[in-house]
Parts: structure tokens; sequence; C-alpha cells
DNA sequence: AGTACGAATGTGAGCGTTCACATTTTGCCT
DNA sequence: AGGCAAAATGTGAACGCTCACATTCGTACT
């Protein structure tokens, strides 16, 4: 027992490969096979070492390993909506992923803004990330974040307008179609749609896949599409403005949660019982608002953490040197509560 | 002109501080005090060795500084709520105070399981973090993540259970008084409250500090405090539950804006017009909920961005050796609305 | 007993910087 | 012109680890 027993007050505190090796009796590079499970090591050194190790509370510092190995296997995440909605799930999902793969997420946010999102993307890069995953907050495509990058770039949600990038997106018109589905099974046939601003890419699409999605059912949209904006004011408006022209409606597609629950409230105002005469689908799937709607919401979930999940796993992939360029689209599912 | 400059292809790629040096006829130890600024040197060389670092698009390698620097200039968040409602805008503040610091922030979600929380916790130390923020998502007091790690640690909302590990909290008791305050100065007198449930200790602060700050106006609480649960269904109920009783109460204080929005549309339900007959104050100032009621919710804004803020400066300063133990209280704010 | 060969372990270079110190250059004074 | 100090630059070690290769050890075969 050497007095190298007594005095060890601080924790975990700068003990190097090289005290294990003193301490085992071994050498540095005995040491670092037994950890890592390489070379060939007889089993009762490689046990020594490790109850050593153990012992001794050693972590090897990954920094130097990084230097070495030429890479840091982190990623580095840039987000344009400040962890917003759509960010979190997103980030969550890619988190998730990454860990899997022994690797660690820095967090960035560009609040929307190109020159804060250049001086993120140049800090990344010194710091050697190993790639990079550019989460959005509108499906519109993006102006890609850099050319000729030294890193692989995953673009999540909002995909790079350069097709030979690596995106992951949401099923936009798969959503209007699993509403639509819904709809007609439930049986509605006078189907309306209200929903954001024209300028959304997300709102066109959306509006888009329901009007191919009516028509494989021999239905035609009640009215044109109600464009506005967001928000549950737009959706009590519309509603209102709806029922003044087309008071035979019995099925509403909203293009958000939020709006769909506006759009409840102002058909319940005017003085109809929902579901029975009129069903509303919305999406999102946004919990907080979706369950406290009246009705509860029945809604899409674009599957926003399945597409932080598989934006990782590609980054991962091509990190690893296989690269799938293109746009990765990712399904939605229908969430049934009671609207 | 050397060769050198045709056919340099890829960009950023692999130039080290060696080939700037040769590049500009110094050594290695030369570049390395002109782009740091340190040292004694010409002018001269140094700009020529600037021009040179810029021409090449060198970027010194962060990972190779650390290691002989000891530190890593980078922090880890370890979040309790995957990235929710309250651990948000913390990281957000965070996240601007630690640019300021030059240094960026890993992300782990804890997903308040301590199992997942230590593996985090190991991973960070495995990296070097230079400290560590833990987010929570109550105010309830949390045990520490670890005892004597060999790190600075500060809690960020919820704070730690051992009163000499460094906390910021937000001002519960001040954001009672706030409420008071308006609801006072806008004439109301017969005051009752609506809140989550008492297992939750923002709810019993709230409580306290509402009947303190009554007792300052020498007022009394209508009833008693309604404590339920934190959703809009509960605050419908409540409101419609506190009519029956107390029909003359003429302002509501909300334990949070969900709750608020709750209790709005139950008043406005039962007939009442707001503000002119009942003043709401909610807490928390969730742009979503508090501008989608009705009337849009005067609220106060807890500071959670200055929460984070905080807690980054308080870290940056213990690593710096200024450790500033202690629970620090950020004061909230009233935000005015229609309510 | 001597050799040879495979298994186990030791050794030292090197990853890309920074820093302390050694060395060279410059400018100035007598 | 010679000498000297201060300014400018070069040099090499070090950070903590991994890897390729060198060395040692043990065992079985001739």
């Amino acid at each position: 027992m050497t007095d190298e027993t007594a005095p060890r007050a601080t924790t975990a505190r700068r003990v190097g490969i090289a005290d294990v090796a003193a301490r085992a009796g071994v050498s540095v590079g005995t040491v670092s096979k037994a950890l890592n499970g390489s070379g060939r090591l007889r089993d009762e050194t490689r046990a020594r070492v490790r109850a050593v190790a153990d012992e001794l509370g050693f972590t090897p510092i990954s920094v130097a390993r990084s230097l070495l190995a030429g890479r840091t296997f982190t990623v580095g995440i840039i987000t344009t909506d400040s962890y917003g909605r759509f960010g979190i799930p997103v980030m969550r999902g890619a988190e998730d992923s990454l860990a899997a793969g022994e690797m660690i997420a820095f967090l960035c946010d560009g609040r929307d803004d190109p020159i804060r999102e250049q001086h993120h993307l140049g800090k990344l890069l010194e710091r050697r990330v190993d790639g990079i995953i550019v989460a959005g907050r509108r499906t519109d495509p993006r102006r890609p974040i850099g050319a000729d990058l030294p890193v692989p770039v995953v673009y999540a949600f909002a995909p790079s307008s350069d097709p030979a990038d690596c995106s992951v997106v949401s099923d936009e018109r798969g959503a209007a179609q699993l509403a639509v589905e819904h709809l007609v099974k439930t049986g509605r046939r006078r189907i309306a749609h209200i929903t954001g601003p024209q300028s959304h890419a997300s709102a066109n699409e959306r509006a888009a896949g329901l009007a191919d999605a009516l028509a494989a059912h021999d239905l035609e949209l009640v009215g044109d599409p109600y464009f506005g904006s967001w928000t549950e004011a737009w959706g009590r408006f519309a509603a209102a403005q709806l029922l003044r022209t087309h008071e035979d409606v019995d099925g509403v597609f909203c293009g958000s949660d939020v709006i769909a629950r506006g759009v409840t409230d102002g058909l319940r105002e005017a003085g109809l019982s929902l579901p029975t005469q009129v069903g509303v689908v919305g999406v999102d799937n946004w919990g907080l608002v979706a369950e406290a709607a009246r009705p509860p919401l029945t809604t899409v979930d674009l599957g926003l953490e399945e597409i932080g999940r598989l934006s990782a796993e590609l980054l991962l992939d091509a990190i690893n040197g296989h690269a799938q360029p293109g746009v990765h689209v990712v399904p939605g599912h229908l969430v049934v509560r009671e609207s």
C-alpha cells in the first residue's frame, strides 16, 4: 500500500493515463490497449488495468484523443428559430440519434440572422465539428449555409435550395391526405380549408395536397382556401366568414393546430355543435393547443422528432463516408382525438 | 508566385499553422504570436502573417489549444425538461452570455431521469467541459447532480437542495406582489387566487406571496386559494366554482397563463365582461397563450432569459475562480395587456 | 540445449498548438 | 568600427493520448 492511497481529496482530478500505468505496474501503451479493448493483451492484465482505472476514477481526456484522431465526435446544430416550436422536437430527435453514435451536439441559435449564422458556422468549424445540422422553422427552402464546406451538412425541416444538399423534410401533401381520409371516413363531404399565409410554402403545399386528396374521393373543396395568418384570431374570424357563405360545411381542414383551435371556438360560438355537425382536423399535434381545444383536436403529427432522428442518422452516415444527398421525406401520422 | 496558388480546390481543409509559417517565411512560433496578438513582433510581420493566414483560410484547431491550456472553452447544459417551456428561455439566455465569453455549449436532455442525467454528466466530464449548468423545469429544489465535481456547477430555475451550491431562481413571491399591485392600481379589491397543485413549490410560494401582498394593502383573499392543475380546463372549472360562492369577486390572480386563459374563458362564459367587471393576471408571459386569450392577458414575466444569462455569467465567474455560491434571485416584471 | 515463433508488453513518435527561452537581428552610442 | 542592449524571430518541449513498431517473454519443437 503506497502513500498514494491516503490523501486523494479531490475527485476525478488530473488522473492521467500515466498515473494508471504507474499504479498498475504497466506502460501507458498497455493501459491504452486495455481500456480501448484493442491489441493483444492477457485477460488478467486487461482486468487489472481496468480495476486500477476505476479505482483512480480515470477518464481519458477526449480532447487529446480528438487531436490524434483528427475528429472530435461532436456535431453542431444551428437552429434558425431560437429553439421554437419546430426546432425543439427536431433537436430532441437529433440528440437521440447522436447519443447512439457516441456524439454530442453544440447548440447555436442563429435567430434567423445570416450574420449570426455565419459567425456560428465559423465557431463550429474552428472547433472542428464532424458535421452540422441546420434546423429551420419554415418549410420554405433556404439558401445553403455555405459552399464547399469541409464537413457534411444536413438540413432539417427547412430544406436547402440546392438539391444536391442533403435535406430532411415533412410530408406536407401527405398531411393533407391523412386529414381528408379521416374526415371522409367520419362521414364529412363538404370540406373547407382555413390556413396560414400564402407566402408560406407549407400553406400552399397543404392546400395543393388537400385539393388532390379531395379529387381522389370525387369531392370538391367548399369555397376557396382561406389564407390568413397562423393565429387563433384568424381561425375564429375565418370560421365565421365561412359559415356566412357556406353554412352547410361539415368538415374543416386547418393549416395548423392554433388556427384549428380558433376555428373550433368560432364554430362553437356560432352555435354549431362539435364534432356532431362539423369535423375539424389540424396540423402539428402541438399537445398544449390540441388538448386544450374544445373538443380536443384531431390533428396530423408531422413527425418532427423523426425528422431530427433521421437528420442525425444521415449526418452520421455522411461523416462515415456514406453521404446520401437529396431530399428525404418523413411521413406524418394522424392523432385522433375528439374533433 | 509559387505553384501553390493554382490547385487549391478544397476550401479550409487541413491548413495547419506550419503551412502558414512556410508560406509567410517565418516560424510557427511567430505565426502563433502574430495571430494571437501576443509577444513582440514587427507590425509588418504581423500583418503579413495575418494576410497569409486569411489567404490560406487558416483556422487554428481549437482542440490542440485546449489540450495545452487544460480547458476547453465549453460548458455543458443539462436540462431536465426536454427543452420545454421553462428550459428553452433559460438556454437562450445562457447561450447569450456564453457567446460573449467565447464559450459554446453542449446540450444534454436529461428527461427527468437520474440515470440519463448521470450518464450525460459522465460524458460532459470526459469532454472536460469547463463548467455545467443544470436547468430544471420546476422551482422545487432538486438533489445536487453530483458531489465534489471537478468543475463548477450552476443550477438554473430549479435550485439545488444544497444551499452551498450556486443557484439562480425566479422571484415567486415578488411575482405575486407585482400582480397585486396591478390589480389594486386598477381598482380591484376583492381578489381570488386560482393556481396549480399544492405539491408544487411555485404554487405555494405564489399563494404565500399573494397573502403577504394583500395584507400590505389591508386586503384579504376572497375564499381559499383554489389549488388544482396547470391546465385551462382547471381554470375554467375553478372560475365557475368561484363565482358560485363569491359572485362579487373583481380580480383573479392566476398561477399561470394557461390557467388564466381558462379563467378568462370561464368568467366570460358565465356572462361577465372582461376586463370591466373582473381583472385577471397570470404568470409566465407565455406569448402564445397570453396573446390568444380574450382579452389578451396581463401577466408576470419571470425573467427566464435573465435567469439563463445570470446563470452563465455566474458560471463564467466560477470558472475564473470567483465563485459566488448561494441562491441568486432574479426579479420578474409585469407585462400589461388588456386583462 | 538451442532455436524459432507467437503472444504479451514496452517504447517513442506524433497529433497541432502555445509558451518559455535561445538565438539572431537591428539600431544606437562612443 | 566595435560593442551592447533591446527588439524580433526561431527552437524545442509539452499538453495526454494512440498507434506502429521494437522488444521481451514463454513455450514447443528439433
